[in-house]
DNA sequence: ATGGCCGCGCGTCGCGGA
């Protein structure tokens, strides 16, 4: 009954945030419940800055896809939980896509990969940082739903391919009102609009699952609040932060949290890392 | 009370974020 451990994170500057990042890998090892695999976004760098070596010591082989000043999305991989033949940074990560196939994209928003580890068949990895939308009249609304519309499809595709497929990532959707803190003051707003929902609704139709509602969660559960207006403390939030699965995976699904306590410390991250555990 | 906070860049304010 040995377990995996995926997790997301929108680290919001990967520079500002590789403290934090090492410091709750650190603390999730010491109880016990370490991370396999880290889908992590907003990177605001490009890859010639990123900290491969820093997370090569912490034990994690990197796939970076950066950029300057916005968006940027990476895999990590634990090594030790890698099957023997992948236990190297050239087969770690196999079948890389970066970005949305006939897609074309100035943005970094999107990293896909297979990743085979021990005693389990290999899983295929989604990990995006999907557009935020600004407001629906605005050309990032017209662009979010160009590039939702764009990534449904590959993901019908992938689907066919891949009987175990992981989409993670900060989805900037809310799906439903019971994942907006004051859905009134929202109508009409993007994250919540109908049509980034039926968005949703799609992926679902496609065989995913919202694998955080597979379990009883605390009522007003949310992955992200907004720095201003004491939105944590008051946990003015929202759900936007998600871990979709395939029915292979849905099966094998044991529990999936948002683990608040890095949003407590010292210039923390917006969002909260969510983890999803399944048997392997 | 419609703001308030962050991170970034050739920067000392404007933009993007959600």
């Amino acid at each position: 009954m040995s377990m995996i451990r995926v997790a997301t994170w929108n680290v919001n500057s990967l520079k500002v945030r590789l403290p934090h990042l090492l410091q709750w890998l650190k603390l999730c090892d010491e109880n016990q419940q370490s991370i396999d695999i880290i889908g992590l976004q907003e990177l605001k760098i490009t890859d010639d800055k990123f900290p491969t070596k820093e997370l090569e010591q912490a034990g994690f082989y990197s796939l970076p896809l950066g950029q300057k000043t916005y968006n940027g999305v990476a895999l990590l991989v634990r090594k030790s939980s890698l099957a023997q033949l992948h236990q190297d940074p050239e087969t770690a990560f196999l079948q890389v896509q970066k970005n949305i196939p006939n897609f074309i994209d100035e943005q970094q928003r999107l990293i896909v990969s297979t990743i085979h580890l021990k005693e389990t068949p290999p899983i295929r990895i989604i990990c995006g940082y999907f557009p935020n939308g600004q407001s629906p009249e605005s050309d990032k609304f017209a662009y979010k739903i160009r590039w939702l519309t764009a990534l449904k499809k590959y993901l019908a595709t992938q689907l066919q391919q891949y009987p175990r497929l992981l989409l993670m990532g900060d989805f900037n959707i809310a799906p439903e009102d019971q994942d907006v803190h004051d859905p009134k003051a929202w109508v009409g707003q993007n994250l919540v609009s109908p049509e980034e929902r039926a968005f949703f609704s799609q992926f679902q139709e496609l065989g995913l699952v919202d694998s955080f509602r597979l379990f009883d969660q605390e009522p007003k559960s949310f992955s992200w609040w907004d720095y201003r207006m004491m939105g944590f403390r008051r946990n003015a939030g929202m759900r936007i932060d998600h871990v979709m699965v395939s029915q292979e995976l849905k099966e094998r699904c044991t529990s999936c949290k948002v683990d608040k306590v890095p949003r407590k410390w010292e210039q923390p991250s917006d969002h909260a890392p969510v983890i999803l555990s399944f048997t392997k």
